[in-house]
DNA sequence: TTGAAAGCGATACCAG
DNA sequence: CTGGTATCGCTTTCAA
């Protein structure tokens, strides 16, 4: 085992040993305070066409306090005919810095119009079996990063009633609005950048771990110059190019004199490292912006897939290069 | 706008406009197949106790894939009385590496155990009240990150079926499992540390307010560095040590003579950077080890709440002490 | 103002 | 081997 694990001793268990009754439904509620199932639904929902009066509304909303009742969500969309969730698969790697944050503006945003997002956790599946499995819980948008996910998917979330369909990659796919990330605009734009600097002889740094490749190949792609030699490197990101310029100064090359780096994502750290580590530096799309380009989907599901390019990838010069 | 959005001419829509026909059901593939709605949940379940005819389990199949059908999540775990799902509320601020790093592991185990991992955002719910959004949702077990969940809290999950309650934070609550984290531990190994590397006169450097203020106050304590006095700091993570280090260097405070600096998480670009950092390395526990615990407590809900210290706190020096 | 009842979709029991 | 049918918890007409 990798850690510790240490048994404190505990406390005897707090919960009474009452026999385990099941989950209080509305039935329950409506029994205790000597009502219907309806008008128990009717006080809880609040609704406005019908009146209930004010002791009736007391009674129901006691009940309700005493015996812990909450709704089942399952239920009342499968009632209702849909739901307000925002269904998000989780990308294939653990997400970095700036994935995470862009999510947690993204939900927070969502959250604001009323939806509930979630992020589903879906290890192993691929392609189509993939996109069943997130059909079965009828979300009523998917946003998916990255690849995998091809037309066929996409008209199988259309078919359970997904409202939206948003993919999150380098290319768009047929029936879904996409956000598209231009990276190989990202490695163009570093190419640039150290042709600029004088650099002929410029080399690319990319991970090896499976997984990324998906990310890595653009960057390649765009970067790709006549690699000769070495006095300019573009690392897949910013932690690479730290690895690569403290590998680099270990061996007695100087940063930037006999070899420039440049990174991308603009991490904060980069800038405390000596030299400063120049970067590309990627704007990701606010969440509000895309909570409301997915709000405007669903509103209009008939509306002809939207193609958006996140395109704000900017070199920040420091001192590596 | 902080990024920019160019339409993108798009071919137009590849989806034929037909009828929205609705989603299909159970009832559709029946019809279709010209067999019972029993006999489609039979065949496309593989129940082991009835046996249907070659020919019918094709012409089910055939059906269904013609149709597209997809099960309705919702509707069977309200038939089933019970679901697999496992909730995890989204801690309140982005996540770091390592809790993006575990959440990961953790959701592949969780996967591998035939679970299905939700990290649901709740933007804006506290206390109870996002005790009761979950438990909307019928989890059979919630693993609560952080504060913010109370003994009536847990209490109401479980009254909702949540058969695993786990805590993951400082210090246990009344009825839920506890994954200890112990902060304080770090704290004095940290301190200890410092200690015996003669440093008498130690400060720590703890997050004040979210917001830009938190990497401003590094520096400004590295401004003000000669006034405080100190010899020794530990820092509230690497990050922070990392501003640190770099605002006292700006200010020709050397490191480690001057002053030594130490902070957790042994990110890993803590050892580039110059001196390297040293850091207190905390352990989290393998998504597997975690998986097997919730799993068993689903499997055995009466047994009394385990608390499990989470605790591999070890000091790694490098250079900075 | 309140109650009875019809479903939403899928499953499992019991007849045929 | 296959088909009715009751049921899960909730909402919402329609009647009273």
């Amino acid at each position: 085992m990798p850690y510790v694990m240490v048994q404190i001793p505990n406390t005897p268990a707090p919960t009474s040993p009452s026999a385990p009754r099941s989950v209080p439904t509305s039935a329950d509620v409506a029994r205790l305070a000597g009502v219907s199932r309806a008008t128990v639904s009717y006080v809880l929902n609040d609704t406005g066409a019908v009146r209930i009066s004010e002791p009736t509304r007391r009674r129901v909303h006691r009940a309700a306090e005493e015996l812990g009742y909450v709704p089942h969500a399952a239920a009342r969309s499968l009632r209702a005919g849909h739901s307000r969730m925002v269904l998000m698969p989780a990308p294939p790697v653990p997400a970095g810095p700036l994935h995470s944050q862009f999510v947690h503006d993204f939900q927070g945003a969502l959250s604001r119009l009323d939806y509930t997002v979630v992020q589903y956790g879906n290890c192993g599946l691929h392609g189509d079996e993939a996109a069943r499995a997130w059909a079965e819980l009828r979300p009523v948008a998917v946003l998916v990063p990255g690849p995998g996910l091809g037309p066929r998917g996409v008209a199988v979330l259309k078919r359970s009633g997904a409202r939206a369909v948003v993919t999150f990659g380098t290319e768009p796919v047929d029936g879904a609005h996409a956000l598209l990330t231009d990276h190989a605009g990202v490695g163009r734009g570093a190419a640039r950048h150290l042709y600029a600097r004088g650099r002929r002889r410029i080399g690319v740094v990319v991970p090896e771990e499976p997984g990324l490749e998906t990310f890595s190949a653009p960057r390649l792609d765009g970067a790709r110059w006549r690699d000769l030699g070495l006095d300019g490197v573009f690392a897949y990101n910013d932690e690479y190019a730290m690895l690569l310029m403290s590998a680099l100064q270990d061996e007695g090359v100087r940063v930037p004199e006999d070899a420039a780096v440049i990174g991308a994502d603009d991490l904060m750290l980069a800038r405390l490292l000596r030299p400063r580590l120049s970067t590309v530096r990627i704007t990701l799309p606010s969440g509000r912006g895309l909570a409301e380009l997915v709000d405007r989907a669903v509103r209009n599901p008939g509306a002809t897939p939207e193609s958006h390019e996140l395109f704000d990838a900017t070199v920040v010069q420091r001192d590596s290069t």
